[in-house]
DNA sequence: GACCAGATGTACT
DNA sequence: GTACATCTGGTCT
């Protein structure tokens, strides 16, 4: 890619629009690849560039949350408007990240599973008890830890830049360098477990975009 | 790479 | 009350 990004270059971008979120699920996964979360910590500014996704596609989705109309304390933000942050615990310790899609009543949403530092690596470093490396944020709960995401986080409005947003930068990830198979961690959600919908970008190639 | 324990909120009986 | 979860890290092979 171009030159690295300065935090200067990073505040100046515009979060990513409200009808970015409103369109097709699998079109809005596909799109966020390559995108920036940024996010306000007290230790400063963090900039990630998102290479992993996954799309829940709401009541007919049987590994969706929101499967046969699931409308609960938790799932609430689901069915809320796009474009805001769905949080939720899982395994008793882990918290994961998704970004609500389509139209308020229409409840899915995009699972963030993996991506790459761009600003604040070591702060993200910290986060994570010390661990560095490739496998520093390749799992939807270690991007919540690295991120300091929380409970605390649900519902919070990604098109505003305060707290946590997401940005384009101008990177683009080409088609090819985009693998897609079926979810993690869905094996007893019968049909919908072999739906194509996890979206991973071919980390060597992404490395070359990353900096 | 495969296997497994870990810890607790959430959904449903 | 109970089963299980959009997982991770450590251990063993």
């Amino acid at each position: 890619m171009s030159k690295p990004l300065s935090r200067r270059d990073l505040t100046r971008l515009a979060p990513l629009e409200h009808r970015f979120y409103q369109r097709d699920t699998v079109d809005v996964a596909v799109s966020l690849l390559g995108k920036l979360i940024l996010r306000e910590l007290p230790e400063g500014l963090i900039a990630v560039r998102l290479t992993e996704v996954e799309a829940y596609l709401g009541v007919v989705d049987r590994a969706c949350h929101t499967f046969g109309g699931r409308r609960t304390p938790r799932t609430e933000v689901m069915w809320g408007d796009a474009g805001r942050l769905y949080v939720y615990f899982t395994y008793g310790m882990h918290h994961c990240a998704n970004v609500v899609t389509r139209a308020a009543g229409v409840p899915e949403a995009v699972l963030l599973r993996g991506a790459l530092p761009v600003l604040g690596r070591e702060v993200v470093v910290a986060r994570r008890g010390g661990r560095d490396g490739r496998t520093l944020l390749d799992g939807p709960g270690k991007l919540c830890q690295g991120l300091g995401l929380d409970r605390a986080d649900n519902g919070a409005d990604l098109t505003s830049a305060s707290g946590v947003w997401l940005a384009d930068d101008g990177a683009r990830v080409p088609d090819a360098w985009v693998r897609r198979g079926p979810r993690v961690g869905v094996a007893s959600a019968g049909e919908a477990a072999a739906w194509p919908l996890r979206f991973q970008v071919e980390l060597d190639s992404m490395t070359a975009v990353a900096e």
